[in-house]
DNA sequence: CGAATGCCGGGAAAATTTCACGACGTTGCA
DNA sequence: TGCAACGTCGTGAAATTTTCCCGGCATTCG
C-alpha cells in the first residue's frame, strides 16, 4: 500500500466479476485498485477524476461499448495504459480494441497469473496479448478468412454496417442517397469480397469478426 | 463449516469469475463451495462424485453447452438442485434452462445480494428467477414477438436449425430427403411466422432467442 | 499522362422468393 | 365413425432479388 503503488481503475458490468479481479489483483504487492465503474460513461468519468496508471476494462457494457470507451480515454489521455479484459476469444475484437489503442487484450478464460502477467506488461510498456487469442489470429492469417475491415472500402463497410443493423435496401439507399440498385450490388460484393454464399454466413462472419455486438 | 452447510459446485469456465462467486458466497453462513469446474464435462463428472446440494452455473462454456449439462445432470439425478448464473440477459435462455430442469436464472449484471437470494430461494425449493429477466419475459410477452420454439412447427424448427448452421438450401435438402423447392417453401414460411423481412433479421432473432450459441 | 481503384448505376439473365393450390396422412373430437 | 384441422411435401407461375457485365466519372499514384 505503498504511494508508489500502481493505481487501478476496475470497469465491468457484472458486479461478480470485479470481485473476481479485485481478489486476484490483491494478492499481488505493487497493485492497488482504486476504483470501480459498471459502465462505459462511469469508467470515463472516473478516469479523468483519478488518473490510474491502468485501467482494465470489459468490452461488452451497456451504455457505449469498450472499444468507444477505449477511443474517448486515449482521446483525453495520450498515454492511457488500458488493458481489455474479456470473455471474447475472437482476434477480431482484439484487433479493434488494441488499434483503438487498448495495450493489452486477455481473454476471461485464462488463469489468473495470465492476467497478473498481462498487467505487469502494460505497466512496463509492452503489449500484452494472451496466448490463446495470439494463436486465434495466426489461425485467421492462415485460414484466409477475409477481415472485413480490410478488404472492404470504406463504402462497402458503411453499407455492411447498416445491412447488418436491419435496415433494408430501400432505407439503405435513401440514407445514402443513392439508388436501391446501387445498395443491391454492393451487397452482393460485399458477400463476393467476404467469400460467404449467404446472408446468414454474413451475420455470422460478422460476429466471429467483432462487427455485430449488441443482438 | 459445520457438517449441515449445503455444499456447492461452482462451474463456470472464467477462473476469475469463479473467485468472484467464491468470495461472495465465502461471506454467508451455511454454504460451502465443496467443487469447481471449468466445463461441463468436468461438471458432470464432478457432480456424480460429490453430489453437492446445488450446482451453480454458466451456460456458455468449452464442449458441450449448460443446457445440456442441466439436462444430464438431471437425468442421471432427478432432485438436483441447479442455479444457472450468466450474462446472458435473455429471455430465451432463461425459458430454455428451466425447461430443462435449472431451478433458477440469475444474470451477472445482478448486485451479489441477488444472488444469494437466489441460491437460499433454490436451496428452499422455490424457483428463482432475477428481475431484470422476469422484465425481460414480461416484455417479450407484451411486443408479440413471436418464439420460435413456440410458433413453428417441429419440421419447420428443424430447418430452421439447418439454416443457422450454414447450410445451402440444397444441402438441407438433402439431409431431409426432400426437394430443395421444399426447403425454400419453408425457408419463406419460417420467415413469415417470425415476422421477419430478411434472413438477417432472422439470424438476430435466433441470436435473441438463444437459438444460435457458438459462431 | 496512363493505370489502377473506388464509386455509382443501367440492362439483362439467372436464381430465388413468394403465393396459390392440391395431395396425403395423422390427430382430435363430436 | 366421420370429418375438420393441421402438418408435410410438392408443383407451377409470377414477382422479386441477385448476380454479372458494362460504362462513366473522380481521385490517387508512379
Amino acid at each position: 500500500m505503498s504511494a508508489a503503488d500502481a493505481t487501478i481503475l476496475l470497469v465491468d458490468d457484472h458486479s461478480v466479476v470485479r470481485e473476481g479481479y479485485r481478489s486476484v489483483l490483491q494478492k499481488q504487492p505493487g497493485l492497488r485498485v482504486v476504483a470501480e465503474a459498471a459502465d462505459g460513461e462511469e469508467a470515463y468519468r472516473l478516469y479523468k477524476s483519478e488518473a490510474p496508471d491502468l485501467v482494465i476494462m470489459d468490452l461488452t457494457m451497456p451504455g457505449i461499448g469498450g472499444i468507444e470507451v477505449v477511443r474517448r480515454i486515449r482521446q483525453w489521455d495520450k498515454t492511457a495504459r488500458i488493458l481489455i479484459f474479456t470473455m471474447h476469444e475472437n482476434a477480431g475484437f482484439a484487433v479493434q480494441a488494441i488499434r483503438a489503442g487498448a495495450r493489452g487484450y486477455v481473454t476471461k478464460t485464462s488463469p489468473p497469473e495470465t492476467l497478473v502477467r498481462a498487467v505487469k506488461d502494460v505497466l512496463a510498456g509492452k503489449i500484452a496479448i494472451s496466448p490463446d487469442i495470439d494463436h486465434e489470429l495466426a489461425l485467421s492469417r492462415i485460414s484466409g478468412e477475409s477481415s472485413a475491415a480490410d478488404v472492404l472500402t470504406p463504402r462497402e463497410f458503411e453499407v455492411l454496417r447498416l445491412l447488418l443493423a436491419e435496415n433494408t435496401t430501400e432505407e439503405i439507399a435513401e440514407t445514402l442517397h443513392v439508388s436501391p440498385k446501387t445498395v443491391a450490388n454492393l451487397h452482393s460484393l460485399i458477400k463476393d469480397k467476404l467469400g460467404v454464399g449467404s446472408d446468414i454466413e454474413l451475420v455470422r462472419l460478422a460476429l466471429r469478426q467483432g462487427l455485430l455486438t449488441e443482438v
